[in-house]
DNA sequence: TCGGCGATCCGAAACGTTTTGGAAGCCGGT
DNA sequence: ACCGGCTTCCAAAACGTTTCGGATCGCCGA
């Protein structure tokens, strides 16, 4: 079960069984046949931990997961865990993981698994804007990758979608369908991710000289985005098209305008973003934005795995491009509603004199 | 940063400065409040990997997900490391997560948690009827809990919802409700958990003494209870209600559904399992059966910590109960279809039978 | 005076590995 | 004969901790 018992049956010396098994060169052939054999009899398998504690390394990977209400149930993080799972364990790392609710414990799972050592390396998903994760983790000098960017002037290896280009393009296409009030019902905007689709959203409309619509923030469930959308519904002015920040929102969004007799993809549009396996599976089948999950977090674990080679966190910084899926629940804008007399401005009363603009019709939902 | 670096600079012997920290009684306080003064000054933190050297245990728990597609997007797996993961932590005890998609990966996912000693237990679930990876657990000797059982008959320690009650209850609720013919849309029954609630089914037919409606088998996806349901419903007797083995089938069977022009709950009836977030958002509402997750971690968490502390696995064995959260997507069976033959159903239909009683109390959404 | 005892402290071994710096034996070339 | 080089092996140190078995010293009671 050790080194030594092999080197004892064998008339060796630890040294020279451990070079063997080593694959070193200044071993005999028939040594190493000998003592292989004897290591495959006896079912030898080096202790790791004894090892680590040689190498000074944990050969561990950690993840911190967010735990809690509303945070728990989108299956983000566990497809992020198996893709980044079989790469990690090729390269003989194993994959630490924390639970934490977002707040002080998150800080404290962090701080735990670097001041113990317990890894050797981080994988850090969700950013938000200012984020003290980040740049504790920079201050520490433990290596770490992350899913999303942040507001941190210092290097820092990062893989991220371009939410902005995602929702910019999204808006356009409704641009193009003909909508003229255009909401969006975004994840608080403190996540990295649901800023860069609002301001995605924010510079379609822009562009195209349009006033944006309804804004909602709140944590992205299918109960917030039900509320949302009533709410907008309600309002003097409703949107004829809806951006929602992820396709939980979406879901219940389009319960929403549903339950007050509006047929998404007719006269209501609705988009949202990640392609959970049920938004093919809505009524109508959810238009959303899709990311490569899979061969995000293979490119996070091939990051992470070259910082701990010795590269250098600056070189890695890349945006790679969400992919639309149309399905149904969008469509060209009801003809009552936005046609012809609105873009001649008479018809807009409710936006048009905003200097702020967004933010008045902006209605923040509980938090829980 | 290391116990000698303490004492050297303190001029103490390494085995006072370890006894210091450790709580020893035969250490002077004023020396223990010194080693205190400069442990916190210069940060020490003891070195796990050392200690897990010399203690022999790894201080680890192991959780193998099931990767691949079908298997990963639904948060179970995820809710259930939410909830394991504080007790754990608080036990001083790390979580590893491996990832193989099913079949012999996974067994080699296990072997490697074992052999290589890289786990001092291991939290298994989703069990099947027979599975070798409990087989082989049994025989090497390490502590395990499992959601789920088996057939085995050696005993080891185990957590499992009743879901044969569930579904016998559930069933039960349908045939109060008047529906003569219902099917079932079940995952594949490998699974232990699929055998259970596909024998409740069966169970409470057989009591009634109704013929089994029509069965379909397929891995829990959107998609495949789509087509499951459609395939029944063009068959030449179609049920009048259909229970899922999961909401994921649910909500395709639901889809499938609607798309032939029947309106769930009305012309109808369907029931999940799982209680999915967006099981309160489907069109209709999805009735469905709830399982305590976030207890059912905890309590395996608590298991597995009384193993690690040399418990009898033969000593744990518990079975809990689900709870029905009834919404509206089912409901009496069609006049047409079922009706007048079922005198005494209708008017005392779900709950007034249940065999367990646990079922009893059904709750309306919204939940939260 | 002395043995014993409690309070403090410490040396050394051990966990199992990797790695450094040789050492021994052998051979061919001079 | 001797030297240098090659092949093959090994002792010992080191990683940082825990723990066993003392060792030292002061003090008290007999």
């Amino acid at each position: 079960m050790s080194l030594s018992a092999i080197a004892r049956s064998l008339g060796l010396s630890v040294t020279t069984v451990s070079r063997a098994l080593g694959g070193f060169p200044d071993v005999a052939a028939a040594t190493r046949a000998r003592v292989e054999a004897e290591a495959a009899r006896i079912g030898y398998r080096p202790n790791l931990t004894a090892r680590r504690l040689k190498s000074g390394r944990s050969e561990t990977v950690g993840v911190v997961l967010p735990a809690g209400p509303g945070q728990f149930d989108d299956p983000f993080f566990l497809r992020l865990l198996a893709a980044v799972g079989p790469p990690l364990q090729t390269a003989g790392l194993d994959l630490m993981v924390a639970t934490a609710r977002p707040g002080t414990d998150e800080l404290r799972a962090y701080r735990r698994m670097v001041e113990d050592r317990r890894v050797d390396g981080i994988i850090l998903g969700r950013t938000r804007r200012r984020d003290d994760r980040i740049a504790y983790l920079i201050d520490s000098g433990m290596p770490f990758v992350t899913h999303g960017r942040t507001e941190e002037t210092r290097p820092y290896a990062h893989l991220d979608i371009d939410g902005r280009a995602a929702f910019l393009d999204a808006t356009a296409r409704l641009i193009g369908f003909g909508h003229r009030r255009i909401g969006l019902i975004n994840a608080a905007e403190t996540y990295m991710f649901a800023h860069h689709r609002q301001d995605g959203w924010r510079a379609a409309l822009d562009d195209a000289g349009l006033e944006p619509g309804p804004l909602a923030h709140a944590e992205p469930t299918e109960e917030n985005g039900f509320r949302a959308m009533e709410a907008m519904l309600r309002a003097p002015a409703p949107p004829t098209a809806v951006l929602c920040g992820t396709d939980r929102l979406a879901v219940g969004a389009l319960h929403a305008a549903a339950a007050a007799g509006l047929r998404a993809g007719r006269d209501i549009s609705v988009i949202g973003y990640d392609d959970l396996p049920v938004a093919a599976y809505t009524d109508p089948p959810l238009t959303t934005l899709e990311q490569p999950i899979d061969r995000m977090g293979a490119r996070l674990a091939a990051i992470l795995l070259a910082l701990l080679g010795g590269a250098d966190a600056a070189g890695f910084s890349e945006i790679w491009q969400a992919r639309l899926i149309a399905r149904a629940s969008d469509g060209p804008a009801p003809s009552d509603a936005a046609g012809n007399t609105y873009n001649a401005g008479a018809a807009a009363p409710a936006n048009n004199k905003s200097s702020k603009g967004a933010n008045d019709e902006t209605r923040n939902l509980p938090r829980r």
